[in-house]
DNA sequence: ATAGGTTTTGTCAAGCTTTTGTACAT
DNA sequence: ATGTACAAAAGCTTGACAAAACCTAT
């Protein structure tokens, strides 16, 4: 029963975790375990990521770590250089499964720190939500599993989109599909194209084909995308996408952008991997798949 | 199961709730849990959904949350956690006291999840470096403690500067002056270019101007920035700075650049707070300073 | 499961592997079999490879090999890591001669991506430092170019610097001697010694050896490092060098520490390779070179 | 294997502050 | 009804302590 119910102070927070106060505040003063916020008398006050973190500073207590390094483990830290060893995908989606928060920021800050951005989106972030996406549907992972996941790396990918839109380069529109609510790699194939000096004006999800066409009329941008996992979505938007590509090259991505309807309505097709796709953009204009 | 009768005086609402009087107003004084109406007379008039509210705070406190939180939840007030409370350039001291690497890595991370870049580097970042001058001039912060801070924050801004050279904006060449150690102002002003869509090339610190004069040649810039704390290493670079401004657009800056010298040079100034600067800088054409 | 823990302590370490504390001390004093780091106490702290080494030794046992031919061989079966190819170099150099930091950047993604961080820092990193530095006398590359090498370069080490003060290690305090700005090499040196799991403290460039002085007061490290490329920096600071020997095992690096001064201070000096260096110091304590 | 010393870590206590239920005077 | 007072409960920090685990050396 989660209960969610609002900060708990550390008598009744040490009541749940089953650790007595005065070893919680030990193990914050030791090493930095839990780092609760105050009341404005001083009080501690913890939430409910605190609680899984002390299960999992006891778990790792149990299987025979010092308090030391039981405690770095439950925070996430690993030594930062493990971020270049073994399988990173894994440990984010071990940081998931636990609701690890700070894990999975952990497993973000050091791939970031040890390679650059694109790399991380092509060979870490965009497989993990692949994954994340392929065990929901096997039903290895909860759906709140998935967003918690989802959120997170969301929020990291926005903080680095700050100000995208600014500058002098070509513009590009970005849009999920009306229905479509999977975001994320859109943000990440912006991100590329920023790193080509690009401005983004980024709609996110579910937006309707109408809103990105007043937008470019508004702004006159040198590519508009369009993105859908489901055909259909785009299928039933085959009007709106014709008027909209009338007005501004447009490409269709996701597994939904059909060659065929690429072809059919004359435009470019960005598939399977948004990272190689968003150079090819930056490298030069593109065209729509021959008709077969 | 009370049925609702009408309004109730604070003796009956009381026996009903289980709670006694005194207690009623004192969380409506403290926590303004209740809010009733006053009859003509002052006295208070509660309603069912009255006690209801009073009913969810019993859960709440039952459940072992303080009364302020327990009030809170009742009502259904979430408050946000401020996440930058206090003075954030005094904690990043604080760790920067202490040789604690995480704790300057922390407030660092929380401040760019929170804000943007330009604002973390105005507000921060420079201020928090100007103060470790300042204190190391006091005394009251030795040099390896600003090593220690200077070789931190320089990571952290480096790391954001990754290919900040690549795309097709106006090109910036970035240099200290030779002698001129401090750099990290300058991958400042670079960072806030970049977010303006330019392109940047950094030299760094201690670069002799005749290689910036051939970098020029080789990439030709838009724009070349040397900066220096003490006049006297621009002073006598006097030379060979005229002859790079006669190849590129030059802006002098950092408190060595005085307003005599760029007159004289004929370039242009950059004063005081380098994050406006570059705002300037990406805003239009540099003019020289006024001669005297 | 193996559940990638963190170090282990040897009471924990020798119910894992299934061999008694005692011998495994025995077995690390006779043979090496294994060299632990240890906690800034004093402790013994394991990782997974040493599980697999004791396994290794076992089974070697079970043989009929004597003690220390098991051992021996033990040490012996860990594969050679494989060597960049040499044309790696030549690619990084053909991206700084074009002021590409994008194909910088990507050179050392895929450098990263392959290899250990070990095998990076001394089979391309270090490497291409010194050509680069050769070249620049050759007159065949420009300092600007060298510049902008040096600040990509040490932009990837310092973000892989994140959090190396963290920890249970030992710690050790690294600066250059004052007047010395060649910091990365000793960048280079911190990260490998953090892979052993040690502590660092950077200082960078032209740190008065007084202040290091001061830091080693208030956090008594386990080793200070020195380093100079030219003789006479290190030679003028004979003094406080001195004094800093005083308080903490201390070790001259680079081209600028002569055996003849080490030997005069009876401090340790690390030559040449520092990665190398590193692993030396994490193997064991350090003993000046012979006054000849 | 044992002896004698050190480090690590869970627990506790002293002295002080904050929070909160209750009581009392106006 | 209001405002103030007060004391018990719960929390905070600092410092200390002892058992367990670990160290070296014999």
């Amino acid at each position: 029963m989660p209960l969610d119910s609002g900060p708990l102070r550390i008598g009744e927070f040490a009541r749940r975790v089953g650790v007595n106060p005065e070893l919680l505040r030990a193990w914050e003063r030791r090493y930095g375990l839990l780092q609760p916020i105050r009341s404005t008398g001083g009080f501690r006050l913890y939430t409910v990521e605190d609680v899984e973190r002390v299960a999992r500073m006891r778990r790792n207590l149990d299987a025979g770590l010092s308090a030391a390094e039981a405690a770095q483990a439950a925070i996430g830290e690993t030594r930062p250089l493990d971020a270049l060893r073994g399988d990173t995908v894994a440990r984010l989606l071990t940081a998931v499964r636990d609701y690890n928060g700070a894990g999975v920021h952990a497993v973000l800050d050091q791939s970031l720190a040890a390679f650059s951005l694109e790399t991380v989106l092509r060979d870490l972030i965009l497989p993990a939500l692949t994954r994340v996406g392929a065990e929901w549907e096997q039903g290895t992972l909860s759906v709140s599993q998935e967003h918690f996941a989802s959120n997170i790396i969301r929020g990291r990918l926005l903080a680095l989109a700050r100000l995208w839109g600014r500058g002098t380069g070509p513009l590009a529109l970005l849009a999920c599909a009306p229905g479509e609510t999977h975001d994320i790699s859109l943000v990440a194939f912006g991100l590329v194209l920023r790193t080509h000096g690009w401005r983004v004006l980024f709609f996110g999800a579910n937006t309707p084909i109408a809103t990105v066409i007043q937008a470019v009329e508004a702004t006159e941008p040198a590519l508009a995308v369009v993105t859908s996992f489901d055909p259909a979505l785009l299928e039933q938007e085959t009007d709106s996408l014709g008027q909209l590509a009338e007005r501004v090259p447009l490409a269709l991505a996701g597994p939904g952008a059909s060659d065929e309807l690429c072809a059919r309505l004359g435009v470019a097709r960005l598939d399977g991997d948004l990272v190689a796709a968003a150079n090819e953009v930056a490298a030069g204009p593109l065209s729509p798949p021959r008709p077969r």
